[in-house]
DNA sequence: TAAATAACTGCATAATTTTGCATATATTTA
DNA sequence: TAAATATATGCAAAATTATGCAGTTATTTA
């Protein structure tokens, strides 16, 4: 027997029987202790099991997990959704645009929040039933395929019922003349209805879209409650937009 | 230079540039071009880049993809979604429940069958939007964590507006007194609401939800169009149910 | 707290995998 | 289509990894 197929073996024990001790399995798979003991370890840093006292327990595991390595500029998203977290306070009623960096956002919000989000994006819904306090609210639609999120008058015509203390809107192009634009007709549609929805609008933009201008307006300068950047508190562009009067975090 | 290593590198090569030839890699590594081979072929195989006649090019990388290894029964679930998808047509409207039989249905459906699939499931929203010809669209409301599908009235009432040619839905269990059961109620409602909503029900069940009863109706056996189970055509369950009146598949 | 059980460490040996080469086959391109 | 280039296959040597044991340390439990 290969150490694949044994390693299998183990998977396969241990998630018929809830525990199984390595004893146990030494003797029915006709190994030493020792190579049981490597196995559950290495079982155990790959996550497909839990290493305990005297043998191994199933771990849960996710149906679905995902590839964090392609986000392009991770770590800057990180950064403007660790900022963004700090507006958000216990029993809030939120809505969530699509997009990695919205994504980052709901995977890094505290365990322990109490709240309820509205979001159209599937990563997103799925990332929010990982916190067992957020109650998850889907606005339903057609699917646009790539973005993986809903679109459609459906969801704008949902958002017309909602009302939010607070909604994370995902840039795609920002400029000072022309405020924040977007590709799609109706993304723009939908981030218009987003922010009548709610009681303050924040904007999160990497570096990248700075800048830009696309063809659909979503809002001017002066709608933009806060703007979520990652750009260093000296920096020209910065101050571009602090004179032009937003809220700069 | 360990192997791990060297294809890594082999990896990062790929994504920097779009496209590596076996003889750059070669030299740049400082093995010869059958091991650059052999490495291209074990990460084509893994799906981390994609062979190619004289080195690799990159793969579109998934943001999500999914642990099949956790599915339990997976080869059973794969045969009853094979059946069931025999049933389906270019242009049907389909609505589709959750569960894994149904992910693995969503899965295997044809590339290039063209549809337009209602389903209150994310994961499979997210599975359905790898088929380009295949129009999705989600039902929103309220999500229930651990099965990952939306809830409650407004799904509901939502499909008591839609009309489909066929519907799916993943049977709990199913004993010859009761019918089709459930454990939740609101689950049931939807269940029953998906039925009106479709000309045709089908409902897919694997073994081990045979001979059980929850404690919601769904519907009784009279109701089921057609029953897709892994039983053997001699099997004596299987009869039971076909001498009640079900289609079985 | 002592006895029992389990885990860790280092190591020699066994088992497996990797590698480059030689040869044959396939694919591309001029 | 022929020449050039790339790929596939089998194989022996080299490199790496896996294994069980002995000795020691840590953890559990009665």
């Amino acid at each position: 027997m290969k150490k694949k197929e044994r390693q299998q073996k183990v998977i396969d024990e241990v998630s018929i029987n809830r525990k199984v001790t390595s004893s146990y399995l030494s003797e029915k798979l006709k190994v030493s202790e020792d190579t049981i003991r490597r196995d559950i370890k290495e079982l155990h840093d790959k996550g497909l099991l839990t290493k305990v006292h005297g043998g191994a327990i199933s771990t849960i595991q996710k149906l679905y997990h995902y590839n964090e390595d392609i986000i392009y500029n991770r770590e800057s998203k990180v950064r403007i959704a660790q900022k963004a977290i700090s507006l958000i306070e216990d029993g809030m009623v939120i809505i969530i645009s699509g997009g990695t960096t919205n994504l980052m956002l709901a995977k890094l919000l505290p365990k322990d929040l109490k709240a309820t989000i509205y979001t159209y994006s599937l990563p997103i819904a799925m990332q929010l039933t990982e916190h067992p306090l957020i109650e998850t609210i889907f606005i339903g639609g057609k699917i646009h395929r790539n973005s993986m999120v809903t679109i459609g008058i459906d969801v704008i015509q949902y958002l017309s019922n909602v009302r939010a203390n607070i909604c994370f809107v995902g840039v795609s192009a920002l400029n000072t003349e022309q405020g924040i634009t977007d590709e799609g007709y109706e993304v723009s549609l939908i981030k218009k209805a987003m922010m009548n929805a709610s009681d303050r609008s924040v904007f999160l933009a990497t570096t990248n879209k700075l800048n830009i201008r696309h063809s659909y307006d979503v809002c001017n300068l002066k709608e933009i409650d806060t703007l979520v950047t990652d750009l260093d508190d000296d920096c020209p562009t910065r101050s571009t937009f602090i004179n032009a009067g937003v809220t700069v975090l």
